[in-house]
DNA sequence: CAAATTACTGAGTGAACGGTCAATGAAAAA
DNA sequence: TTTTTCATTGACCGTTCACTCAGTAATTTG
């Protein structure tokens, strides 16, 4: 099948199929936490998914738990690039780089039941789980920081209606609560459902002058 | 030990025995998701803790699944009757009211780090277990419109800043970023600290006459 | 008191799981 | 070409897990 596939086509460079290997597997996982849990989420099962060998999945990731580390390393990777990507064409005032950074956490890459739904399912077991702990908590300060920072500049230039450090935690906290709608929500929930709130709340805590 | 005692103690009544180790089961059930995670979660380990014999635990809970599930319902009850029980107390006005739930979500029996690694812990499984979905779905509902009939009220009686729907999410989303704050914060993280910058969110948006 | 129900124990069971390994074919290096 | 390395398979193994069960003691019912 997609086995054979890769075989006669790319296998001529090791180093591609490896990757591409991996990937496959990585996706496989995905789609299992998202659909199982991760409780439910076994190396037998992500080989079915992958269409690889259980065996073939250990020779790539050694066991499990370095696959749901790098599994949860792809996501934030993912998250973290796209989200500096942004920032990095933004313009400079602080009130279009926050909105960037909001923008970037709705985009269509992050902002999907799957992923979302995996997300969520690694922080619940993050806290008795070191490895996820310092894997996610890497981005998820950078992140805050980066808020804390442009509310921070933004409160320099024309005060807000509220301390800077209330501002970032205001903003973090109706993201977060929008990806939870995205998981509960109706099934239309979309993009532009979630940006709405959030730029609102903007909109509130620092008032644009015309 | 603990067996003995309580066999003295109060094993003539036969349902106060069997409510008595329920209780603490569903303790242990919760330190063991705290320390060690639902995937590490076992029968064994709670049994342990508890000090019962495996056998035991599933004879009171039938099996691990029904186990969990009412583990979860016990936090989602003590959560919800302490809430109403708040709104009961509170006065009329909306602002009054909406402080009483505010405060109720970071009372002692709920604001505190056990509870709150435990609860998002299901948070992150139910996704995947109908069962977690519709135990917290019910709650969480309950306290979402709760949230906005009184961002309504207050909207009627002197518009805030807001419209009602996002400021009930954004108040929804200060709330859960201040448990995530328990939960990743220094160890020094209190009550106070969490109420303070909510409280300072709502009066942005509902700023006082006075 | 006798009978019936309930609480409890601990050994035992089958299934599922993560991980190993020898064997094979194909690619890369020598 | 020969040798070495890598990718892959599938059978296999030891462990752990949730759950059962026969047996026992204590409690409630009649």
């Amino acid at each position: 099948m997609s086995t054979v596939t890769q075989k006669n086509f790319a296998s001529r460079n090791r180093r591609r199929q490896s990757e591409f290997r991996k990937q496959q597997v990585i996706d496989a996982t995905i789609d299992c936490i998202d659909q199982l849990g991760i409780s439910q989420t076994t190396l037998a099962r992500i080989a079915e998914r992958s269409g690889l060998s259980q065996g073939n999945v250990v020779f790539h990731f050694k066991n499990k738990d370095t696959l749901l580390e790098q599994t949860l390393m792809h996501l934030n990777e993912e998250h973290l690039a796209n989200w500096r990507d942004v920032l990095a064409q933004a313009g400079n005032h602080p009130r279009d780089r926050l909105l960037a950074l909001i923008e970037a956490s709705f985009a269509p890459a992050v902002f999907n039941r799957r992923k979302i739904s995996v997300w969520f399912a690694f922080w619940g077991e993050s806290r008795s789980k070191a490895a996820y702990m310092r894997i996610c908590g890497a981005n998820d300060q950078a992140f805050s920081n980066t808020v804390s920072e442009l509310c921070i500049a933004l409160h320099g230039l024309s005060p807000g209606r509220l301390a800077p450090q209330t501002a970032a935690t205001s903003i973090e906290g109706i993201i977060d609560a929008q990806w939870q709608n995205l998981l509960l929500g109706p099934p239309g929930f979309k993009r532009g459902d979630a940006l709405a709130p959030v730029i609102e709340l903007l909109d509130c805590i620092y008032p644009h002058a015309g």
